[in-house]
DNA sequence: ACAAAATCCCACTTTTTACCACTAATATTT
DNA sequence: AAATATTAGTGGTAAAAAGTGGGATTTTGT
């Protein structure tokens, strides 16, 4: 099941045991599919259908070797954490301990679609963040402009 | 459906629901449009026709790519922000919290018709921006004169 | 076998959305 | 100019959808 057009930033808060609504809208592109939650670049979750990281992981996989160290790095950073999730009857789904924690996840969190997979984010880090890039956003976006 | 020539400066008032009325020039060169809010470099909204943002954001998809970070970053920045609208019955549209939030809209806002699309800020916010604006202005006149 | 954690399921609350009703301002007609 | 119609702008209600909390049951690990 291949899913491209994910988009949105959406709030959302995650409760005492783990779970997180799933925003309405996101849940509608993705019901049914099989969804895979991994640590991202930056302090933040992928979710992704299992399609899509099926084809990311081949990626990661394919120059890898147990002899080469930055290979060996980028699996336990971004393969390893990778684990299998269901949305539940009530549109939730359970964020692992181990992934609230890498990533700083408390209560308040925000959901970002980015075409073929999903970000989610502590709320408070995000906009930490987005403040740090603000900068970074107007130059490349000039530079688009001068492109066309 | 191609709009160009949207212009004029109008002041209107977001109620408790985050409704806001169009301004009715606006509204008449906008009526029947499918169109797209999303957050605008500095602090404002950027409101698209839809056809107009597609070649926007066809521009953002082309070269992005999950394993660069700039081309994530304006995703996450512009592409992700942008919501489907409507206008009411009443002429209003709604605008989402979070973008109320990242916008600093509060009650008393400006629309200002720029051609292709139209920007909607705090009226305080956008009252400072443009007394700043006025400083580069004129730092830049007296640079032109020290060049001569 | 027992405690702790995870999962399932139900019920409640809040938010959103669509619709309606009203006032104010402008334009039109006689 | 007065009366009427039309458009602009504002506020509120009610039904539906989205979101939240928590107890009961099952699973897991020791």
């Amino acid at each position: 099941m291949e899913i491209r057009g994910l988009s949105g930033q959406f709030n959302s808060t995650l409760d005492e045991k783990g779970r997180i609504l799933l925003p309405a809208k996101l849940r509608d592109q993705l019901k049914g599919c099989p969804l895979v939650l991994t640590r991202g670049i930056d302090k933040c979750l992928w979710l992704f259908p299992e399609d899509e990281w099926k084809g990311v992981s081949d990626v990661l996989l394919e120059n890898s070797s147990l002899f080469k160290s930055k290979s060996q790095m980028i699996q336990r950073r971004l393969l390893a954490p990778a684990t299998d999730l269901a949305i539940d009857k009530n549109g939730r789904i359970k964020i692992p301990s181990s992934l609230q924690r890498s990533t700083g996840l408390v209560r308040d969190c925000i959901f970002i679609g980015l075409d073929d997979h999903v970000e989610i984010w502590d709320e408070e880090l995000y906009i930490e963040f987005e403040e740090r890039c603000e900068e970074d956003i107007k130059d490349a976006w000039e530079e688009l402009g001068n492109q066309g």
